[in-house]
DNA sequence: TTCCGACAGTGGGGTCGCAAT
DNA sequence: ATTGCGACCCCACTATCGGAA
């Protein structure tokens, strides 16, 4: 298949908000592949390259290359140049892959450079990843779509369930079962702003700790145990305290769901930082695991002894879960009857805060385990803290927000008059705050070369944040957590915006 | 008809590791 | 040695579609 085929298909994609249109676009596609161009057009159309990421960024795809007059490559081309760029490592690396991209870019046409541009920038922007494409591969092999993601999500990648699928029909989806040593799509939670909101949600519930760590899946084989991230990246060899772990435990086959955290001397929990720095070691993992050792704390059991428990009710997950795991390393929970009980769950979630973490999840009961999803039957609970902080510049934003300030720069007030930058944020806004935003502070621009556009301080905005961490790249030592805008506050004037010195009594864990 | 779940998009900060300077 | 870049951890929120209520 000519690559300018899909390049016209993803095109026509971003072109209609209709997601019924999008999925039959790609149904015709995925229709007419032939089975050695499956397993790659199935990931591009989905927005994704299978090799995963290739080393290349903005930096290399930013240089201009003369595109080509008639489309010529085909879609096995591309991936076998594309392939060979994820191999391309050592010295002189960087401009070899440069090089093979120049060439790739410049046997495209302008349609297709665009659409291989997207692709390994991971920004394709046609309204459709992998949802939406799992939609289209149920429409063209007329499988059930509910079959067609349960496969994916226990394959934990949509190529393979599109090979067998397209080689062998609806038939083939059976082979796809939950099986130890291969990782499935982790469930996710919501988000609830109180825990009165989410009990009255769920009605009987557990409530459990929310760790401040990295998510782990852990698979049990006999001897042989593995370890998978959030994202099912293979990180066995970074932790080797977990490994030792599993095989204490008294099963011999069993996949459980948990989180990595580490404590320091007096047992309080260690930053999100120290442990993310932990897990990313992959060099020098001994002295990494003298410095922050790493324990797991599990909530979930997927499977045990060859059962698959994913639609079995959370309750009795959970008692498969405490036969397997002794006390200390199950995530601390109470289980709360309905609204009527909300009293004990708001005082666990005091605790959990005292304790040091980050808040609590509320856990339906008799939920299956939804691979993939962001169930509605988890529902997280943090506390949000808010500041008054002056807008200090603003970015030119992308995609729907071309033409939009979008990214704003925000300032605390310093001891001598000033402001000290304490990070950026996007999030929050309404399309119409956007509006009004990109107005107002065009009004208060003082520098508009480039792509920031730098105001006078005099704009306050409420923004909403998790907390506070340390920062080498803000000049106070410290940034925001997951910032957020909640409203302009035009009743107040920049000299009411809050200080850096109060930020930092509010939160005396985090010195800069 | 209205409501709500699921999705995609828009990027944030930090850390590690590798290659280039 | 230091710097720049990319990969991957964590993440919040809004707009929109389309099925459920």
């Amino acid at each position: 298949m000519l690559l300018t085929r899909l390049a016209r298909v993803s095109q026509e994609v971003a072109a209609t908000s209709a997601r019924s249109r999008k999925i039959a676009l790609l149904a015709e596609l995925f229709r007419d592949a032939e089975p050695a161009d499956v397993p790659i057009v199935i990931p591009y159309l989905a927005g994704r390259l299978p090799q995963g990421r290739l080393g290349v960024g903005w930096k290399v795809l930013s240089r201009p290359v003369a595109p080509a007059a008639e489309p010529t490559l085909t879609v096995r081309e591309v991936d076998a140049l594309l392939g060979a760029l994820g191999k391309v490592s050592g010295a002189g690396s960087q401009a070899e892959r440069a090089r093979l991209v120049g060439e790739l870019m410049a046997a495209a046409t302008e349609d297709e450079q665009r659409f291989l541009l997207g692709l390994i920038s991971g920004e394709v922007r046609q309204g459709a990843l992998d949802a939406v494409a799992i939609e289209g591969l149920a429409q063209a092999t007329e499988a059930p779509s509910a079959d067609v993601r349960r496969a994916v999500m226990l394959a934990g990648s949509l190529q393979t369930v599109a090979e067998a699928l397209l080689a062998d029909g609806p038939p083939a989806l059976d082979r796809f079962r939950l099986t130890v040593g291969r990782p499935v799509l982790p469930m996710l939670a919501h988000s609830a702003s109180s825990v009165a909101e989410a009990v009255d949600k769920l009605g009987a519930c557990a409530v459990e700790e929310k760790l401040d760590g990295i998510r782990v899946q852990i698979h049990r084989d006999g001897e042989v145990v593995r370890l998978y991230t959030r994202t099912l990246d293979d990180i066995t060899d970074r932790l080797p305290e977990l490994t030792s772990a599993a095989l204490e435990l008294r099963g011999e086959r069993f996949i459980l769901d948990g989180e990595v955290i580490a404590f320091d001397e007096d047992g309080r929990p260690r930053s999100f930082q120290e442990i993310a720095g932990r897990v990313g070691s992959r060099v020098d993992v001994t002295t990494a695991a003298e410095t922050v050792p790493v324990s797991p704390v599990f909530f979930d059991a997927l499977s045990v002894d060859g059962r698959d428990l994913l639609d079995l009710p959370f309750g009795e997950r959970h008692a498969e879960l405490a036969r397997l795991v002794p006390e200390p390393m199950r995530v601390r929970r109470t289980v709360v009857a309905g609204p009527e009980d909300v009293s004990a769950a708001e005082e666990f979630l005091a605790e959990t805060l005292k304790r040091g973490h980050e808040g609590v999840v509320a856990k339906s009961l008799d939920a299956p385990y939804s691979a993939g999803r962001r169930g509605a039957s988890w529902l997280k609970v943090k506390p949000v803290h808010t500041l008054d902080l002056v807008v200090l510049a603003a970015e030119w934003g992308h995609g729907r927000r071309t033409g939009k300030l979008s990214n704003l720069h925000l300032g605390a007030r310093t001891a001598d008059g000033g402001f000290a930058m304490l990070g950026k944020t996007f999030k929050g806004m309404t399309d119409a705050m956007l509006t009004w935003q990109t107005e107002r502070l065009q009004e208060l621009a003082v520098d508009t070369a480039g792509h920031v556009v730098t105001v006078r301080p005099e704009l306050v905005v409420e923004i909403a944040y998790d907390g506070l961490q340390k920062s080498t790249r803000y000049p106070a030592g410290v940034t925001l957590r997951f910032a957020r805008v909640v409203r302009y506050r035009e009743d107040k004037r920049p000299q009411d915006a809050d200080t850096v010195e109060t930020l930092l009594a509010a939160h005396p864990e985090v010195r800069p």
